[in-house]
DNA sequence: CAGTAG
DNA sequence: AGGCCTTACTG
DNA sequence: GCCT
């Protein structure tokens, strides 16, 4: 918990607290200690250490008590809580260009809004027009903005990612060695935004593909390269992480590398109550390997319904 | 003047 | 207890 | 909420 940490923190109140229709200077006393810790050259930790908390300017008892909480826990409950009470939808409208806090307030107290959809919807129905306060400037910022953030969705890093994906994908699958290639990760999962892409690939000769696979003119460089895995960066800016194995261990793989984390995490678990293992490239039973020819096999091994890729999100959905 | 942005 | 209240720009 |  740096200083800058805290700060932000401390905003964020103040923006939920805005939101909510608090008083004027209680949002301001938070913002001032904000700014203030924001420019402040001591270290908070320190302060905290010597008891001196209070000295900040715009620190006295009750955020000085929020501050001591960070540091010592790293968490905040108050925020915690007001960012349970305020829909998220609402800490989307100030970020809208023209749309500020206080429509955002007026939107708060005088709506059932939970949601972007029926925020837009409101919009175009010209209902936003109609609060108190607001006016059609507002509701055209509003509309406008919402426009603006789905067309940066659908240009957004996942279109980059998908282009340099079918490239490698494509260098793969045309090669006589290779037997599977598979996109992984969170493209498979069908998320709209990726940090990188997945693939898995099961080939006859391993070393071969780790050594050439920095030389394809669509690939920048190559960062780490092992007989099992290649990471690097495309020309596109797009990461990449391929996963080289071999055919036994395909579906393991592309099961444990689709995810997320902490689903897999917790089938593994799941897995474990049920006598089955559940590595990152094999299946066991019994401590003997089962030969697992899709996905499909693995859940029924467990007992489960399949699961698609796309809802791999939460742990949660095990249980469903 | 009200609302927004920094 | 009671005061606190940015400033500048835009429509 | 902070400050005087």
């Amino acid at each position: 918990m740096n200083n800058l940490e805290a700060a932000w923190s401390l905003n964020e109140i103040a923006d939920l607290l805005e939101i909510k229709g608090e008083n004027p200077y209680k949002i301001r006393a938070y913002k001032r200690a904000a700014a203030s810790i924001t420019n402040l050259q001591l270290n908070l930790e320190d302060l905290y250490k010597e008891g001196s908390l209070r000295d900040v300017p715009g620190v006295g008892k009750a955020i000085a008590e929020k501050l001591e909480e960070m540091i010592t826990t790293g968490k905040c409950s108050m925020l915690e809580k007001l960012r349970e009470e305020i829909p998220p939808v609402f800490r989307s409208i100030p970020q809208l260009p023209g749309v500020g806090l206080h429509a955002a307030r007026v939107i708060y107290n005088n709506t059932d809004i939970k949601d972007l959809e029926q925020l837009e919807r409101a919009a175009r129905q010209r209902k936003i027009r109609a609060l108190p306060g607001l006016g059609p400037k507002t509701e055209v910022n509003i509309i406008r903005g919402l426009e603006i953030i789905k067309t940066q969705r659908d240009s957004s890093p996942l279109n980059l990612a998908s282009a340099s994906a079918e490239i490698l994908v494509g260098f793969l699958s045309s090669l006589d060695i290779t037997h599977r290639v598979a996109l992984s990760g969170s493209i498979r999962r069908g998320k709209d935004t990726v940090h990188d892409v997945d693939i898995v690939a099961s080939v006859d000769d391993k070393k071969f593909i780790a050594e050439n696979f920095a030389k394809h003119p669509h690939v920048k460089e190559v960062s780490q390269s092992t007989d099992n895995r290649i990471e690097g960066l495309t020309w596109l800016g797009v990461k990449f992480d391929v996963m080289l194995v071999e055919e036994q261990e395909f579906i393991p793989v592309l099961f444990w590398t689709t995810g997320s984390k902490e689903f897999f995490r917790e089938l593994t678990v799941f897995a474990a109550g049920k006598g089955c293992r559940l590595t990152g490239n094999q299946v066991i039973v019994d401590d003997r390997v089962v030969p697992v020819k899709d996905e499909k096999e693995i859940f029924e091994l467990l007992g489960l319904s399949y699961i698609p890729p796309e809802i791999r999100e939460s742990p949660e959905v095990i249980r469903a």
